[in-house]
DNA sequence: ACACGTGTTATGCG
DNA sequence: TCGCATAACACGTG
């Protein structure tokens, strides 16, 4: 469940250790994850350059590379992890430098096991360390020059009046719409559900019928909902998430929360208050 | 064993 | 053609 606040966590990893490498070898072997490229394409475009910045818009992230490479463009999907190695100093394996951890909320959750198949993509760096993605699901995604032009704006530095006009338009349900990232770019399930419970909507009001201040005021939320993923590391900290779930209650007035599929997806919601 | 979750993309419909 | 709805994808988890 990789969401804006985790990517953005998995950028600031490659951005602190994973520049300035040369770029050894590469296993795009994984036709799934690195599709459409063909095995060895991404290799073959990579092998010898350098990632010398990282970008992200949403929840995808994106590095260019040295020489005029190309883009290398990284999707977590929804599983996904980065896992960077530091270079290997006398033989040494490094401990790995790890962004956005979001194994689920609970302390115990995960077993943390590694199996070796779940590594999709690598690039070896020459001074022996690597970057890895890590990916149960076989979700995520590794390609080159991304298409990021098709996203709307990031959901955490879009201005009021951008809001405004792209999300307080169409008849089709408000979450429906916060999870169009070509709307807005990077609010996923959870995110959704906890934004519209702190701003008091129903996921189902039409978008296009909220008043300019309900536009202002989910915008405010959503700001406040990314920093504070952020900071205390992933969406799943927040308020309402650990009262999703049968016989859960809306943690502020007490009434028990509704659950039905909006935008395809679970949603849950108090009644009483998201109006 | 089987349903569920989940971001993206493809497909379908009015 | 556009906006919206739904299915498919992969596969670990409960």
């Amino acid at each position: 469940m990789p969401e804006l606040p985790e990517v953005e966590s998995a950028r600031l990893v490659v951005e602190r250790s994973a520049l300035r490498r040369t770029i050894a070898d590469v296993d795009d072997n994984d036709t799934y994850e690195c599709r459409p490229h063909a095995p060895g394409e991404i290799r073959d475009a990579l092998v010898g350059r350098q990632l010398v910045d990282a970008h992200r818009r949403g929840k995808s992230m994106w590095c260019e590379t040295s020489d005029d490479g190309p883009r290398l463009g990284i999707h977590l999907g929804m599983s996904g992890r980065i896992l960077v190695s530091p270079p290997t100093r006398d033989d040494e394996d490094g401990e790995e430098d790890e962004g956005g951890d979001y194994q689920g909320s609970g302390p115990a959750r995960g077993s943390g096991t590694r199996k070796p198949e779940w590594y999709r993509f690598t690039l070896r760096f020459e001074d022996g360390g690597a970057l890895r993605l890590f990916d149960k699901r076989r979700l995520g995604r590794v390609r080159l020059d991304p298409d990021i032009e098709a996203l709307g704006p990031d959901a955490g530095e879009i201005g009021r009046d951008e809001f405004r006009e792209r999300v307080g338009r169409g008849t089709a349900p408000l979450k429906a719409r916060l999870l169009d990232q070509g709307t807005v770019a990077g609010i996923g399930n959870l995110l959704a559900d906890e934004v519209l419970w702190q701003s008091h909507l129903s996921p189902q009001r039409p978008s296009g019928e909220l008043t300019t201040d309900e536009l202002d005021e989910l915008r405010r939320e959503l700001r406040k909902a990314i920093r504070s993923a952020l900071r205390k590391g992933g969406v799943h900290t927040g308020e309402v998430i650990a009262h999703r779930g049968t016989g859960r209650h809306c943690p502020r007035c007490g009434t028990e929360m509704t659950r039905a599929t909006v935008g395809g997806r679970t949603t849950w919601w108090c009644p009483e208050e998201q109006v």
